[in-house]
DNA sequence: AATCAATAGTTCGATATCTAACTATAATAG
DNA sequence: CTATTATAGTTAGATATCGAACTATTGATT
């Protein structure tokens, strides 16, 4: 494989992410109530898995977004009741970011309009063959993340 | 693997590929000259590699975006003199699109500062080991394009 | 202790993208 | 032919995201 193949290669193994997460987020967009984001649902349901009282800014590194975006983000949440944002006791900088019980539910609403999404996906092509490929992009997300002023 | 565990893998799956996608999109969109995007660099990318001429529709649906997106795309790459719009003499309804002289050395200008994140990459981590998941991630996309209403 | 640098979060302006509604042309059906 | 339906592209309004500049607090250096 020459050096413009494989440069082809990356170029389109990039290309189709970046197609496949338009789609993605497209078809779970078009499911989700009114005005509420795959973001949203994202970031509710990190906290119900792995526990709340997370502050704004290790959620923006969790998934990668500016401080401005999560910003943005918990101000919609808020708005909405699904959290409540404290000061941080800890750091007079800081906020701490908790769920109410409306963000739980609306965790549990979303998931089952998204669930049958992922369930055919797993029905036609199987979630062991594509999960076979998460490693790979975990490498290639951990690098990217490590250079990413380089 | 039982069915939540399939789930969350699928999801994880999508996760990742959205942060990749999101660290990616900024590191080429931080490289290019002022203002310009990496959507703008692939539609011209396309064009010169798969020859001009094109329909806007048919670059929609190549990158997968509405008509309007590549409405507003075309815009701003025929503002900067990258390509020229005419009638389609085969049909009253639609254009074709044509590269100039330069949108051809903006190309060969992005690529030069491109490649080198490419090159790298293709480097630290190996572009053999990365794109063994280009099949998947083909068929992933294709499926996601047939079943998008469902 | 005082100053300077680093960190957390917000605000502001810009932009890429989406959906929905619209215009104009083409294709099909009666 | 005419009328209806489908297709190509644009426009308008909304929003998620980004980068840069700003405020407030913490930490480090002298």
């Amino acid at each position: 494989m020459d050096k413009a193949t494989r440069r082809q290669r990356l170029f389109e193994l990039f290309n189709e992410i970046g197609i496949i997460q338009q789609l993605a987020g497209t078809a779970f967009n078009n499911r989700l109530p009114d005005g509420l984001h795959v973001s949203h649902f994202t970031v509710i349901n990190h906290l119900c898995r792995l526990g709340d009282g997370r502050t704004p800014l290790q959620l923006s590194r969790a998934f990668q977004v500016t401080k401005a975006t999560m910003t943005n983000t918990l101000g919609k949440l808020e708005a909405r009741g699904f959290i409540r944002v404290r000061n941080n006791p800890a750091d007079g900088r800081s906020k701490l970011v908790f769920l109410t019980d409306k963000g739980r539910s609306f965790r549990t609403t979303a998931i089952a309009t998204l669930y049958p999404l992922l369930d055919k996906l797993d029905q036609d092509l199987g979630t062991e063959a594509l999960s076979r490929i998460l490693p790979q992009l975990r490498q290639l997300r951990t690098y990217l993340d490590e250079n990413r002023d380089g």
